[in-house]
DNA sequence: CATGAATGAGACTTCATTCAT
DNA sequence: TATGAATGAAGTCTCATTCAT
């Protein structure tokens, strides 16, 4: 009915508007763009970003939590599923390369603007950033209580370097600094979890052959 | 002489004023710190800032560059001074952590208002950024050549994880994230190498023995 | 008809919305209350209130001169149907204080937003308002003539003390400086004609006895 | 010495900015004024009114906080001061009706802004404004322990009605109902608290006599 | 009649930088 | 060198009103 219709594509123009968002706010960085930024570049009026959205704030950390809570869930759901604790990490790693990848800007804007922006909107949503960092650090110690990872290091420690390691990784891409092909991506994968896991000193035959 | 006098206080005038936005920039962010707060801070007049810089920017540029060249000779002098690539890398981890356990909030500066600020002054200086990853890439690459790291992971991936890790784990006693106690610095500049290097998981007997 | 009967329900619909603009108002004030707030009070679409009124002003302005239109016929009745000065300017002051008894959200708008803002509908309406002076300076003129009034303080001199002085109690009790009670209101009806024509100062028993 | 001079310029130029406001809120009304008018009517830039002031609020709080407080003084000292009660609230009249005569244009903003404004300003001040009806009213009650005014008319009723009536003559003069020439001024005055203590009905000759 | 999305002008406030002494 | 007053550009948010269904 007429409520649907409208309600059905008052959600679209929502979305129109978010979309804009990541664009210009990947562009520009979010400190630099204008609200009026925003409206142009979805098409719309000035007025019609405050009709949806409370303040410019709000779209950046809306965006933010929309696409974190998918993480916080990956992570989560790899854990529970899968069994060895490369697999954990691995998939870990493997969905926020994915997302880099299907969305660059989207995730351009998640980590400049958000996990890396300390003073700013990172501190705002320390919690959930941090509830990342505990869902890895819990994989780390099941590990751990397993056998199957060193126990003088401990897991916030490790689960700190990890996320650290992907997440400089992430920028490098995103600023250039190291090369982003799609064999990269798929390379970058595997690599981040072998060197972290393995270390960056060869093994020799016995242990390899071990596992 | 005066001249000599005068410039001797000037100096230290530029110094006080230099100090000072170490400490307002810490507390309240370079973005939210007007220039007006650095000068108080100092105890010195509003416009007087503006005798010994050009602009607010120019004070972080200094503060940042300053700190960062001796980062980059250390890593250098490492290179070339020491031996073994844990050395090494255990050298330049263990400058960076020296440097914030010596001065927290010079490094929560440069930390949180340049490396990490992509958007900002981190693509200022990505210049300078990338010659300290570069530097840690070679100091890879080298041990690649000699047999002493696995060559499966390129030295700039290396790198990138490497730097990662430990801006992470700063950035993790900065937020209090972590705990940051004397004893932890000590540890994790072991740690931080042990696991790059080393890998989270258990080596057997016959490769421990083997280093 | 149909028609009829839809004329019915709009002017419902009219007065609903009417009614919740006067809640609203008292509430909020005028400038703070956006024309959202009374759609949502009156539970109708925003757009509604656009289909019945003009402007948000236009609201105020149909309150305001609804209420005030009987307030003048009122004093014009009083002059016209009661004899002594006293009956006529107590008829007029207990017209006011009973419509602020009986709607005092009314009342509150009116006062508030329109007789005394004078910057904004106080002046737009200021005829209106000056037709109720005048009202009460010919009944304070007809008393002179007749000898019940002095003669030394002109008749608009007179009605702007005598309203300036109701305006202020009911401000008073608007605003909760003074009490506002069922047996105050009956009370200030009699006490603040006494008080303006036989002042603050007793009188002689002569005085009294004569009238 | 210089930074007396400067001092002394610098407080001038305060000076001249609430001069400025005083006008411009005069003309055009608090709402209605922009900031920006108020630097032009000055001859400042625009940024010069926010070195002074913190907002455009400041500026009609210190106008008449400024104002007020003598009012306040001068009806202390009426009461301190003199003997009968209409020397004491004659003084009350005469200050305020003087302050009009003196500087209109303040009077008007201090009036129309604020003690009117009971929905703004009004509100922000309701604690000082009420500090002048209790102090008109202490001296009816001083008036009515006395023995010189009469005991049935409350003192804080009496008080309303009396500032009600001043206020609202002021209002009259402001707004041109009544006219406003030199002995206007004066007669009003006397005919003020005339009219309020010896009432609207002539008095016997014997009244008039003992007095 | 009814709905509520869409429009866009307008004003306050901030603050880096400049300038006159 | 030192002071701090003076400048003015820039951007967020509000909300009355309009309009398409």
């Amino acid at each position: 009915m007429a409520a649907s219709a409208n309600g059905g594509r008052a959600a679209e123009k929502r979305r129109l508007i978010l979309d804009a968002a990541i664009r210009v706010f990947a562009r520009q960085g979010f400190h630099s763009a204008r609200v009026s930024d925003v409206a142009e570049e979805a098409g719309v009026a000035y007025g019609l970003v405050y009709h949806y959205f409370d303040s410019k704030d709000q779209m950046l950390n809306e965006l933010f939590t929309e696409r974190w809570s998918l993480l916080l869930e990956a992570i989560s759901e790899a854990d529970a599923e899968l069994d060895s604790p490369r697999a954990k990490l691995g998939a870990a790693a493997g969905f926020i390369i994915e997302s880099y990848r299907h969305d660059p800007e989207l995730m351009k804007v998640i980590i400049v603007e958000v996990t890396r922006a300390a003073n700013s909107f990172g501190r705002t949503h320390l919690p959930e950033i941090r509830q990342a960092y505990d869902a890895i650090a819990k994989i780390v110690a099941d590990a751990q209580a397993d056998g199957e990872f060193r126990t003088d290091v401990s897991a916030d420690f490790a689960a700190m370097l990890f996320y650290g390691a992907i997440e400089q990784l992430l920028t490098g891409w995103i600023f250039e600094v190291v090369p982003a092909a799609d064999e990269d991506y798929e390379s970058a994968k595997a690599l981040v979890v072998e060197t972290i896991c393995g270390g960056l000193e060869p093994r020799p035959a016995a242990d390899r052959l071990a596992r």
